[in-house]
DNA sequence: ATGACACATTGATAAACTTAAATAAATCAA
DNA sequence: TTGATTTATTTAAGTTTATCAATGTGTCAT
């Protein structure tokens, strides 16, 4: 268990707009970046920024398609988070 | 679930040194402030602010013991934490 | 009471983060 | 090709966070 990896993921969530971002790709799914725009109140660039923070901390997985960025959750990432605070409990 | 206690626990974990003082309660069972100075490299006033930030997100508890403040880990919060990751899985 | 000890608080500074306007790059439709 | 669309990048401002020196508060031993 990779701390570093730990830490990362827990920045990318101790966010209250990543956090709601996190759980309506779970409530839907799949969301485009375009989505997260509508359901926040954040500008196009600070979504660019904080779905970044997100997928390169491995919370979300991401394919390019068309213009159009597939936002999914990594649920291998979730499992590990999980076993970790498991471990810790 | 409250996304907000999340939250709240996240940030208090994504930190390196926040991170390592979890890891030494949890090795050694119990800690105290001081304890924290030796292991880390962070002046005593630092110690303080993130034990602080530890305890009150609820990651940790803290009883005072004369002068000196136990920190334990807060498994019931490990368990929280380990469940809204499980059902995210 | 006095001095030593453990932790908390305050104040200051530097680094990091959040945000959005402006702009760029890539893709699609007509 | 042109114009519209979607996301990425750059830049700059405002805010927050991390850090430690200095100091305060409470506790223990003598």
């Amino acid at each position: 268990m990779d701390l570093a990896v730990i830490e990362k993921a827990a920045n990318a969530i101790a966010d209250k707009h990543r956090l709601s971002i996190i759980m309506e790709v779970v409530k839907k799914g799949k969301l485009v970046c375009g989505d997260v725009c509508g359901f926040t109140c954040l500008s196009q660039p600070t979504v660019s920024h904080h779905v970044k923070i997100l997928v390169d901390s491995g919370v979300l997985h991401s394919v390019k398609n068309g213009r159009s960025l597939e936002l999914t959750l990594n649920k291998e990432m979730m499992k590990q988070l999980s076993m970790f605070f498991l471990q810790l409990s």
